[in-house]
RNA sequence: UAGCCCGUGGUGUAAUUGGCAACACGAUGGAUUCUGGUUCCAUUGUUCUAGGUUCGAGUCCUAGCGGGCUAACCA
């Protein structure tokens, strides 16, 4: 399964297919995907990646990276370099790589000529004026005191607000459209603000800034973007857009919005994310349990089952909700074909096999991956002590449990069988260790009489074992919509308290010491893991949980 | 309140453009299994409502209802 396994026809794709048929651009499909470097990139992101750099290679046509980079005093090149790391990340290459800063100049020069054109003027008013002056829904707009100012007074003033004549908010320069338009961007959108701010890129050489709206439009022209691919929020940009490129009489590309992802337990709003990082709430943008995708990274996901999810998902004009479920099941579904498996304890319980010689040890072979035949085999360790997981074992089990109990017999996994004779409590009432005996006769996992047993457990070898620590992460949200808090309450109150479980002295099987961060594993019975990539060391090693294995015997429990 | 956009199983999406409503995921039941995983099989449906056009409407028209976006010198 992966994303050529359905061949698509999305809406999108479905105008490039006709505009295709219709000769409309000779062929040409050349898309872009345009993020503002004021954050990490989230898995909302990996959406708009994926259609634009996915339907440029399905046609044939170029995708570019572009950094809508207009608003000095929100970015920087540390969003800049993620920004490109997470896009290669996901597997895509741009074909030309643009920031919207080297458009400057350009863009004032257009800006001179809607000037000379009469279609621009500019305005003294300040930005609470502007506002009042604009009016509202049912609420005729107010024409600028400056709008007839003539070209030569314009021509003026526009030069001195670049060269910094004037204070930060003293004057706009405005596009002159329609002041009564039912579409308010429509009213005498800003093009220009003064900002004495040192921008990322171009320094100190400019004081003056176009805005998003006044830059975007013509960055796509520029460029010869055929297929402007945006978010739904921008449906009442478009008019502006195409109202700036025909009076520039530039290319025209055409905008097709689409709705963004939403999903369940999760929020896609950048200004939360960076709140949640700035206020601590989380370990940084990669902390794993973090949308973004140097979170789903840091957490063991593939860029593969990320841009299987994005398949999956289609693109339409609805808003909807996906669950993130499915995202996690995308994870699984790809760590279940290449995760060599590996055992490993997460909440230890000692074992003691009385009728195995002390101090010996032997060798078991294990498969790798029953998915994948190449993957091989290993070796792994067994002998008189061993650790198994707690909840693996109960004093007083019911009925359908298949696991170990006073008597039980189950199979220790590429072992043998393993009969519990005794307990030992601690002071407090606690299992502290089993007393159980072992069958050699049935190394081969069955038993020569016949006999048959209900479970298969996991299990280390005290003797080799290696600790680790290992984190378990849920949903950052308990509330399904955390997007939607009701009036007057924080969002912040739905984070999930138990989003990061801490287990420390877990027992891992001796191979599990090798490996970076980029190699996945499945841990039987458990889940799909990986080393985190900042905080595990060879001596200390931590590992993250991806995602966990479906579990049916828990999900019978919770019914009860 | 105005303009624009959108309503299809629990969820996400299809429906060759007016011709038997389908796919994936989930859920439920069963089979297989040295992972209570994987795999396999089965079950799960008033296309928001009401009219209209038509031999025939998820698709076209009208009205209603519901949802989203928009009144930054943010993007």
């Amino acid at each position: 399964m992966n994303e050529s396994d359905t061949p698509r026809v999305d809406f999108v794709r479905q105008i490039i297919v006709d505009d295709n048929e219709s000769g409309k651009h000779d062929g040409r499909v050349q898309t872009r995907f345009p993020p503002e470097p004021n954050g990490y990139l989230h898995i909302g992101h990996a959406k708009a990646i994926c259609l634009n750099f996915g339907i440029a290679k399905e046609f044939d046509g170029k995708c570019n990276l572009r950094f809508d980079d207009t608003n000095p005093e929100k970015e920087d090149v540390e969003y800049v370099e993620s920004i490109k790391e997470d896009v290669r990340w996901l597997g895509f290459t741009w074909d030309n790589l643009h920031f919207a800063s080297d458009y400057f100049e350009k863009l004032y020069e257009m800006a001179v000529q809607l000037i000379e054109r009469g279609d621009a003027y500019v305005c003294s008013l300040s930005a609470e004026e502007t506002r009042e002056y604009r009016g509202g829904w049912n609420k005729e707009g107010r024409d600028s005191p400056d709008r007839e100012r003539s070209v030569e007074d314009n021509l003026d003033l526009f030069a001195r607000m670049r060269k910094g004549e004037f204070s930060d908010g003293e004057y706009t320069l405005r596009a002159k459209i329609d002041m009564n338009s039912p579409n308010m961007n429509l009213r005498d959108p800003a093009m220009y603000r003064i900002r004495h701010a040192h921008h990322h890129r171009t320094g100190d050489q400019w004081c003056i800034y176009p805005t998003y709206d006044w830059t975007h439009g013509q960055s796509d022209s520029l460029e010869g973007i055929t297929h402007s691919i945006c978010t739904l929020e921008f449906e009442n940009h478009r008019p502006l857009y195409d109202w700036y490129v025909d009076r520039l009489q530039i290319f025209h590309p055409q905008q097709i919005e689409m709705a963004k992802l939403k999903l369940t337990h999760t929020i896609m709003s950048k200004r939360r994310l960076r709140e949640l990082v700035e206020g601590g709430f989380v370990n940084g943008w990669d902390d794993p349990r973090m949308p973004t995708l140097s979170g789903y990274r840091r957490r063991g996901y593939t860029p593969e089952s990320i841009r299987n999810f994005c398949h999956r998902i289609g693109v339409t004009k609805f808003n909807s909700q996906t669950d993130v479920g499915l995202l996690e099941q995308s994870a699984r579904e790809h760590l279940n074909a290449i995760a060599e498996r590996r055992m490993a304890v997460l909440q230890p319980l000692k074992v003691v096999i009385e009728n195995y010689p002390e101090g010996e040890s032997e060798i078991r072979a294990a498969i790798n991956n029953p998915e994948d035949e190449s993957a091989g085999t290993r070796e792994i360790p067994f002998g008189r002590e061993i650790y198994i997981e707690r909840n693996d074992f109960m004093e007083d089990p019911p009925k359908k449990f298949f696991r170990l109990g006073p008597g039980r017999e189950v199979r220790l996994r590429y072992a043998f069988f393993l009969k519990c004779h005794d307990f030992v409590k601690d002071e407090s009432g606690e299992i502290v260790e089993l007393r159980c005996t072992y069958d050699p006769e049935t190394a081969g996992g069955k038993a020569p009489d016949g006999r048959k047993v209900k479970g298969t457990i996991h299990w280390v070898s005290a003797a080799h074992a290696v600790d680790a620590e290992v984190r378990l992460y849920d949903r950052m949200f308990e509330k399904e919509d955390a997007s939607e808090v009701p009036e007057g309450e924080d969002w912040k109150d739905y984070l999930n308290s138990k989003s990061i479980e801490v287990l420390s002295g877990c027992k891992l099987e001796p191979s599990l010491q090798d490996g970076d961060s980029n190699t996945p594993y499945q841990f039987e019975r458990l889940g799909y893991f990986c080393k985190d990539n900042k905080d595990s060391t060879p001596g200390s090693l931590v590992f993250n949980r991806t995602a966990a294995l479906r579990d049916s015997w828990a999900k019978q429990q919770k019914k009860k």
